[in-house]
DNA sequence: CGAATAGTGTCTGTGAGACATTATCGT
DNA sequence: ACGATAATGTCTCACAGACACTATTCG
């Protein structure tokens, strides 16, 4: 044994001694971005009504951005996983239990919060919203699903430009964000910068959600292709249609019928039961078939 | 203008009033795993040789896990974006500086580090050794690149187990560590738990940095088929033969040569140069075309 | 010349895209 | 009967997989 050795001291005297350094920290907290499928309003009988996606978007009753609306979140313990403040947060802000949180991304630029500094990790997940039902928390004075739609107003090259609206009738909302997207070349990836601006609506939403919400719709659109998330927002039992409909919605672009629905065929089961409230020929209610869900499917 | 409005704080005011609760928090790092690829020693010059991945460690001079090899990285400071932190750290330990680095996720579990709470976000990058030059930098005794490999022993239907191996034959060490996943299903997504353990080495990776290295394998797997990433790897002109092997590498799989060239033509331009040092007829060189790196490429 | 890779040609089956047709419901 | 969707059928073209063959280099 070296001298230098003697001198060590073992890792187990090293952490009782250790004090930490008396150096600032961020603050940690998580978001979540909950997506769901609503019916929009649709009178005459004879067609099916359309589908929107929605996210829950809560009223901050405190400053900053006091009134602003905001993505749900909390702060995480210090004695607390990240993952279980997230699902302890969702918890007390909808009845939801038995959702898969998928991270998506964490958020750190110095000043995020106006008041101190704040680190995000967002969290997002695809409900039905038959089976939640949504309470306001501590800091929120409300809650409220806001109709959610991105829409690509031109494409260049290396810049492409979108708008993303936000809109809650009952509240008599809307929001409307454009978003440039500046695409760059680094290394052998592509590295985008994003330039954002409120183009209508009284107030924008709280700190730097926007790009939240943009970075999962795009995060979303990717994952409806190659797993079966999309079949989260539907009840359990389904028709061929609305799925159709949620596919077409997610991914923004409509689908040929009968290629859909060879495509779809070998991952559902078709039940014995049919939906009929309409006026037309009833259709047939599908399930998943289970082992899905584990198996990555195949591109659409 | 009732009551509650008169006594209402602007946002100006309660900011200018603020002061952060004096609450615990988290210490912030960044991780980087850095993969590179290099050649492994063949003599016979009739032969091609064979590629091998690597990863960039360091080895811990100080507790804790002392002399482990470990992830490079470090802490974030409490004025500096997370991005400029892990571009500083790259910058400081390697004199790497137009790399994209891709954010990976963030590991939050309280009893991650033994001495404090310490949150950490991991980022990726495929790197090409010749552009780069390795230097310790202060918490490192030493930094290495270890060939490493993901063995996949045994797969049934929620239950996958795998290996890592870590090598570096120059400083004679090799560990390897059992991976075993159990999938499991929540709503309609799939969440895997890891159960691991070191089966070969006189000592393991500091902290959880296997399970980090698993998971950035996996996302480089998946990224390999849709981006252009796997050029990185390679110098900006390459044969098509060392593409094939970069592709076969990180996709663990073959390809078929004709196949392959036919996938990969679109993207690629030939040169008028050739690689002609080895006993057998020289291959041309070619490079990516740009635009494919904004662009997604169709799936592999 | 031999042993290896470079590079091209081509057959085949699968599956996506598109279009067409019949069935069935409520009004 | 009408207007809508349900559900099935089928033609075509692109392309991935597989295999075969020739060309070229260095030792």
């Amino acid at each position: 044994m070296n001298l230098k050795e003697i001198n060590e001291v073992t890792e187990e005297e090293f952490l009782k001694n250790y004090k930490p350094y008396d150096y600032e920290r961020p603050s940690l907290t998580v978001d979540m971005i909950l997506f769901t499928l609503d019916d929009e309003e649709e009178k005459d009988l004879k067609k099916v009504p359309e589908k929107v996606l929605k996210v829950l978007l809560i009223k901050r009753k405190n400053h900053p951005f006091k009134n602003c609306w905001a993505i749900p979140g909390g702060f995480v313990d210090i004695n607390e996983n990240i993952e279980d403040a997230v699902y302890r947060e969702l918890k007390e802000e909808t009845n939801i239990d038995n959702v898969y949180l998928e991270q998506l991304y964490t958020w750190g630029d110095v000043n995020r919060d106006p008041r101190m500094r704040v680190v995000s990790t967002s969290y997002m997940a695809l409900v039905n919203k038959e089976n939640i039902n949504v309470k306001a928390g501590d800091d929120a004075a409300d809650a409220a699903w806001f109709t959610i739609k991105k829409k690509i107003i031109k494409t260049e090259d290396t810049k492409i430009i979108s708008q993303i609206i936000l809109e809650n009738v009952a509240e008599d909302i809307k929001i409307v964000y454009e978003i440039t997207e500046n695409i760059e070349i680094k290394g052998y990836n592509k590295n985008s910068k994003f330039e954002i601006k409120l183009i209508e609506g009284d107030r924008g939403l709280a700190f730097d959600h926007v790009k939240i919400l943009n970075y999962s719709l795009e995060r979303m659109r990717n994952k409806v292709q190659y797993t079966t998330i999309a079949f989260s927002l539907l009840p359990k039992e389904f028709t061929l249609m609305e799925l159709q409909q949620v596919y077409e919605l997610l991914l923004g672009r409509t689908l040929v019928k009968q290629n859909f629905r060879r495509w779809i065929s070998p991952m559902v089961s078709k039940t014995d039961k049919v939906k009929s409230n309409r006026a037309y020929r009833p259709s047939s209610l599908y399930i998943l078939n289970k082992s899905y869900i584990i198996n990555e499917i195949k591109n659409i």
